[in-house]
RNA sequence: GGGUGUUUAGCUCAGUUGGGAGAGCGACGGCCCUACAAGCCGUAGGUCGCAGGUUCAAGCCCUGCAACACCCACCA
C-alpha cells in the first residue's frame, strides 16, 4: 500500500466496477427501501445544494443495501421548461433570431437537441460523487411514459372539475412573455416613490377642506391610464359626502365613480386610492365588488396598447411612467413625490417586474386537493424531519390558491387540449380522444392549446410516475411509496406539497412516508452561494481539485455584469491562492455529513473538508498499520487470547454502532459522521493501535495475546470500515478489500456486505474501566512529562502512592501498557507512611502518581503548576461541599445525584490533600 | 403585519429525557518515536445574546427583550 492515500487513484475504477456489475439496483426478494431523487435539471450541472444532498440519499442508500433492504434510489433529470426555453433562446439570440423566426417545431427540436448534448453532464456529476443510483431505471419528465402520465393526469382532473380554464389576473412575466404562478414571484423591498396625484371633481363637488379636486397616491403613475373608479373608506368622515359623486381621471378624461370601500386604510396617504382593476390584484376585487370596467392598458411585454390615450401607445411601462408624470405636473395635478420604499414583484427566472395582467389561464382548483394532503401529515401517515417544517407546509396549504398551470412557451408538456373553430376547448389524452369525447366529426379542425404546462406539474407525479404509473407496472407495487424524500426547504410549495397532493389523488396513497429537509449550502462566511457572487464552489472541483487560473476563469464566465468579474476574480485569488486540491469525494461526502445539522444551513467551508481529507489518510495508515502486523501467517486457527485492550476496542465498538444506528434512524448524519470519527481516530488509532504494539512485538513470551491482537485489529477494522462506507464509499470498499483479502474473508465488496450491528459485540464494562484507568494514568504521566520538559525519548521513573485493591490489581494488568504508552522505566508503589520524594505529581481517583524531581527538573516550574491544580481543585471542592451543605439539595435530589457528589466531594479531597502535601515537599526545597 | 430558526471557545458548530461546558479548524509549546508531519504529545481559551421566572439544581423548561437570518402576506 501507498503511504498516502490518494483518491485520484481509486474513486473512477470502483465506481466504474460497482456500476458494471450492476450493484446499484435492488436486491430481489428483500424488503424493498426506496428514495426517488430530486431530479436535477437535465441540462443543468451540479452544484454545492446536489452535492448535499446526493450524499445524504447515497449515504441512506447504502446504509439501507447494507441492512439488507432491497434498495432502490430511482434516478431521473427533469426538463426545467422555462431554464431551457431561456438558453435555448439566448443560444438562438446569438445566431440574431427569434424563436417567431424559425418556428414552433423548429424551436421544440432545439430544445430536445438541448436536452440530448447536455444531458449526460449532470449523470457523469452524479457518477463522481460515488452515488449509487439505480441507472438502469432512469426517468426523463419529459420521456414517452412521463408524457402519458401527464395528459393522463391532466384529463383526470378535468374531468372531475379540478382543472378549468378562467380569464382573471394572474402574475405576468412581461420579458418571458408568459404567467407565471404565485410561488415564481419573488418580492423584495425597493426604493420607489410614492406620488400623490389629484383627480378633479365634477358637477362641482368639494371635499371637506373645500378643494374641487380629491388626492390619490400611488407608487406607479403609469396605471393611471387603466383607472376606472377612485375608493374612499366607508366610515371615512372627510369623503362621506363624496361617495357617490365622480371625478376625471387626468390625462385621460374618462369618469370615474367614487365608491367606497372597506380596502381602503383611511390612516394611508390621503384615504383616496384609485382603482385600477386591470393592473393590480386588490383593484381587481375592489372592481368586482362595484360593477367597475376592468381597462386593459398593457400589451404582452408592458408596451402600453391601444386602449390608453395616443401620446402613451407603444411606451414601454417605464417610459410611460415618466410621462405620465411629466405630464401631470406640467397640468400641476401632481401634489407631491416622497421616497417610499416597497415591495416589487419580481420574476424568479427573469428579474423581471411583474405585472398583474388579465389573461385567459388553465387552473388547477387546489382546495380539494389540498385537504387531504393537509389530513395525511396531520395523522402522521407523512412526517417531516425536523418536525418544525409541518408548520410550515400547514401555514401554506391551509391558505392555498389555485394553481395557475398554464405557461405561454414552447418548451415543456403541452395542454392537451383543442379548440374547435367555435374557440370551444377539448380535453383529451390526444387529439383524437378529444373529438371522440366531444362528438366532432373529423373535419371538423381542432388546434391544440398552444401554451405548456408548469414544470412542476409533471414533477408533481415524481415518486410514481418514475415508477411506472399509469402502467400497474411490478415496480410501482413494489416500491411506492418511497420511504423517505430528501429535499431542501425551498423547494417545499414548489414540489412536496404538490407531490402529496397528486399522488394521494391518483394513488391514493402518501408518496413518502418521510420528509427530510436540509439546509441549504453557503459559504464559509455564510452568504448564499450565487452565480453573480461568485462565491460558489463546483463539487467536482473539490473532487478532483482545479487550478487558480481554471478556477477564477470558471467564475467570471457568463457573468451577468461584467464589473463583477474584477472583484471575483480578487476574492478568489485572495481565498484560493493555490486554486484548491484534490480532496475526493469521500472527504467531501464526510464533510456534507458532519455539517448536516437538523434545520440548519451548511456554512461551507473548505478546511474542513481538508480535516476529513486527513481522516481518510488516518483510515488508509491504520489499515496499513493492521496488515504489516499480520506476522507471517495472518490469523490463524490457533489459540487466541483476548487482551484487555482488545476486549475493550470491541466493548467501544459496540458502543459506536449504537451511536451510529441511533444517528441514521434519527436522520442525525452529524452525528454518525462524528461517531464514526471520534471512535476511528482518538480510540481505534489513538489508543487502540498504540496497546496493540507491546504485545504485537512481543509475540514470543505471549503468543495467544498476539494472536488475539491481530484478530481483533481486524475484526474491528472491518466493522469500521462497513459502518463508514455509507458516507465514505470509496476508500471504505478499497481498504475493506485489503483487510478482508488478508482475514482470508469472503465477500466482494463492503456495499454487499452487511451493516455492522451492535449486537456483533460485547459490552465490556471491565475492560472499559481498565482501559480508562490506563488512559487516565498515561495521559497524567504525559501531562507530567511535558510540562516538565523531559524529552520524548527519555524514560522517567514512576512513583504510585495510596490507591486501592482496585488499583493494584489494574496496575498489574496494564503494567506493560503503561511503561510503553507513558515512557516509564520503573514503577514503584510508596509503602504507607513512606514520605514521597519531591515530585510531579498527579491525582487518579484515590491514586496518586509521581514523577520524582530528581534535580534535573525545573522545581519553580512544578510548583506554579501545582498551585493552579490545587486552586483548581479546591474551587471544585468547595463547589461540591457548598452543593452537599444544602439542606434542600440532600432532601429533594435523587439520591443516586446525591451519593455522585458524596463520591466527588471525597475524591477532591483526597486529591486536594495530594497535591497540597507534594506542593509543600517543593516548597521547603 | 404574521410566522420560523439562530445566538455556546478566535472561526465553524455539537450538546439527545435539566445533575460537574465539548469537537474540528485556528493559536501556543514540544516531537521526523519502525501506520500516518495529511502525523504524534501536551497547553491555553467560554459570566452558553440580555433580563426575569420555575427548580435542590438551568446551555437545556417558562416569560419578556435584543440582534441576525429566513418564510408567508403586501397599505396603494
Amino acid at each position: 500500500m501507498d503511504s498516502h492515500f490518494d483518491p485520484q487513484a481509486i474513486e473512477r475504477p470502483l465506481y466504474a466496477e460497482w456500476e458494471a456489475r450492476g450493484w446499484f439496483a435492488p436486491a430481489d426478494a428483500a424488503a424493498p427501501y426506496c428514495i426517488a431523487i430530486p431530479p436535477p435539471n437535465v441540462t443543468g450541472r451540479l452544484h454545492s445544494g446536489h452535492g448535499f444532498q446526493q450524499t445524504l440519499m447515497d449515504a441512506l442508500i447504502r446504509y439501507h443495501r447494507m441492512s439488507g433492504r432491497g434498495a432502490l434510489w430511482q434516478m431521473g433529470t427533469d426538463h426545467a421548461a422555462i431554464a431551457t426555453q431561456m438558453l435555448v433562446e439566448r443560444q438562438l439570440a446569438t445566431e440574431g433570431k427569434r424563436p417567431e423566426d424559425i418556428g414552433r417545431d423548429a424551436f421544440v427540436a432545439r430544445v430536445w437537441e438541448w436536452y440530448e448534448r447536455h444531458g449526460g453532464e449532470i449523470s457523469e456529476q452524479l457518477r463522481r460523487m460515488g452515488s449509487s443510483v439505480d441507472w438502469g431505471r432512469d426517468r426523463f419528465t419529459m420521456d414517452e411514459g412521463f408524457q402519458a402520465a401527464v395528459r393522463e393526469v391532466f384529463v383526470r382532473l378535468f374531468d372531475d372539475g379540478l382543472i378549468y380554464k378562467k380569464k382573471r389576473l394572474v402574475n405576468w412575466d412581461p420579458v418571458l412573455g408568459t404567467a407565471v404562478s404565485d410561488l415564481e414571484v419573488e418580492s423584495e423591498e425597493e426604493d420607489g416613490h410614492l406620488w400623490h396625484i389629484r383627480y378633479p371633481l365634477l358637477d362641482g363637488a368639494r371635499t371637506a377642506a373645500g378643494a374641487d379636486f380629491v388626492v390619490v397616491a400611488t407608487t406607479r403613475p403609469e396605471t393611471l391610464l387603466g383607472d376606472t373608479g377612485v375608493a374612499v373608506h366607508p366610515d371615512d368622515e372627510r369623503y362621506q359626502h363624496l361617495i357617490g359623486a365622480q371625478a376625471r381621471l387626468p390625462l385621460v378624461g374618462r369618469t370615474l365613480p367614487i365608491v367606497a370601500d372597506a380596502h381602503v386604510d383611511p390612516e394611508f396617504g390621503t384615504g383616496c386610492l384609485k382603482i385600477t382593476p386591470a393592473h393590480d390584484f386588490n383593484d381587481y376585487e375592489v372592481g368586482q365588488r362595484h360593477g367597475l370596467a376592468v381597462l386593459n392598458v398593457f400589451h404582452a411585454d408592458a408596451t402600453i396598447n391601444d386602449d390608453a390615450p395616443e401620446a402613451y401607445r407603444g411606451l414601454d411601462r417605464f417610459a410611460a411612467r415618466k410621462a405620465v408624470v411629466a405630464d401631470l405636473e406640467e397640468l400641476g395635478l401632481l401634489e407631491s413625490v416622497e421616497p417610499h420604499r416597497h415591495a416589487i414583484p419580481r420574476g424568479d427566472r427573469s428579474n423581471a417586474v411583474l405585472e398583474p395582467w388579465l389573461t385567459d389561464q388553465w387552473w388547477v382548483d387546489i382546495a380539494p386537493l389540498a385537504a387531504p394532503a393537509i389530513a395525511a401529515v396531520e395523522d402522521g401517515r407523512i412526517r417531516f424531519v425536523p418536525k418544525q417544517f409541518e408548520n410550515v407546509y400547514f401555514a401554506w396549504m391551509r391558505d392555498v390558491r389555485d394553481w395557475c398551470i398554464s405557461r405561454q412557451q414552447w418548451s415543456g408538456h403541452r395542454i392537451p387540449a383543442w379548440y374547435d373553430p367555435e374557440g370551444r376547448a377539448h380535453v383529451g389524452r390526444d387529439e383524437a380522444e378529444a373529438r371522440r369525447r366531444a362528438g366532432l366529426d373529423p373535419e371538423v379542425p381542432l388546434t391544440q392549446d398552444p401554451d405548456v404546462l408548469d414544470t412542476w406539474f409533471s414533477s408533481a407525479l415524481w415518486t410514481f410516475a418514475t415508477l411506472g404509473w399509469p402502467e400497474r407496472t411490478p415496480d410501482l407495487a413494489r416500491f411506492h411509496p418511497t420511504d423517505v424524500l430528501v429535499t431542501g426547504y425551498d423547494i417545499i410549495f414548489f414540489w412536496v406539497a404538490r407531490m402529496i397532493m397528486m399522488t394521494l389523488r391518483f394513488m391514493d396513497e402518501v408518496p413518502f412516508r418521510t420528509v427530510y429537509i436540509h439546509g441549504l449550502v453557503r459559504d464559509a462566511d455564510g452568504v448564499k452561494m450565487s452565480k453573480t457572487r461568485g462565491n460558489g464552489l463546483d463539487p467536482l472541483d473539490i473532487v478532483d481539485g482545479i487550478g487558480l487560473p481554471e478556477l477564477v476563469a470558471k467564475r467570471v464566465a457568463d457573468l451577468p455584469q461584467r464589473q463583477m468579474a474584477e472583484h471575483i476574480e480578487a476574492t478568489t485569488r485572495r481565498d484560493y491562492p493555490d486554486g484548491i486540491s484534490a480532496y475526493g469525494a469521500d472527504a467531501l461526502r464526510f464533510t456534507y455529513c458532519a455539517l448536516a445539522s437538523p434545520g440548519r444551513d451548511v456554512n461551507f467551508d473548505l478546511s474542513r473538508v481538508e480535516g476529513y481529507r486527513n481522516f481518510c489518510n488516518k483510515l488508509w495508515n491504520a489499515t496499513k498499520f493492521v496488515l504489516m502486523n499480520l506476522g507471517e501467517t495472518g490469523p490463524s486457527d490457533a489459540p487466541a487470547r483476548l487482551g484487555l485492550p482488545d476486549r475493550w476496542i470491541r466493548s467501544r465498538a459496540r458502543q459506536m454502532l449504537e451511536a451510529v444506528t441511533r444517528a441514521v434512524d434519527t436522520y442525525r448524519f452529524d452525528l454518525y459522521a462524528n461517531a464514526v470519527y471520534e471512535f476511528a481516530w482518538h480510540e481505534y488509532c489513538d489508543w487502540y493501535l498504540e496497546l496493540t504494539k507491546p504485545v504485537l512485538w512481543d509475540e514470543g513470551t505471549n503468543p495467544a495475546g498476539a494472536r488475539g491482537a491481530r484478530r481483533t485489529l481486524l475484526e474491528v477494522l472491518d466493522i469500521l470500515l462497513r459502518a463508514a462506507h455509507p458516507i465514505m464509499p470509496y476508500i471504505t470498499e478499497t481498504l475493506w478489500r485489503e483487510q478482508a483479502a488478508a482475514a482470508g474473508g469472503a465477500g466482494e465488496s463492503v456495499m454487499l456486505a452487511p451493516f455492522p450491528q451492535p449486537g456483533d459485540l460485547d459490552d465490556d464494562p471491565e475492560a472499559d474501566a481498565a482501559i480508562e484507568w490506563l488512559k487516565a494514568v498515561v495521559v497524567g504521566v504525559r501531562t507530567m512529562r511535558s510540562e516538565l520538559g523531559v524529552p520524548p525519548r527519555t524514560t522517567v521513573p514512576l512513583l504510585l502512592q495510596g490507591g486501592g485493591e482496585v488499583d493494584r490489581l489494574r496496575l498489574d494488568a496494564t503494567e506493560t501498557l503503561l511503561r510503553r504508552l507513558a515512557g516509564v522505566e520503573t514503577i514503584d508503589w510508596l509503602e504507607a507512611g513512606t514520605d514521597a520524594p519531591p515530585a510531579s505529581v498527579h491525582v487518579v481517583g484515590d491514586l496518586t502518581v509521581l514523577v520524582p524531581l530528581k534535580g534535573l527538573i525545573d522545581v519553580e516550574q512544578e510548583r506554579a503548576r501545582l498551585s493552579k491544580e490545587v486552586d483548581k481543585s479546591g474551587r471544585d471542592l468547595n463547589r461540591v461541599r457548598g452543593k452537599l451543605a444544602n439542606e434542600k439539595f440532600v432532601t429533594r435530589a435523587p439520591e443516586q445525584i446525591v451519593a455522585a457528589e458524596r463520591g466527588k466531594e471525597a475524591d477532591l479531597a483526597g486529591k486536594l490533600a495530594a497535591l497540597r502535601a507534594q506542593l509543600e515537599r517543593l516548597e521547603a526545597l
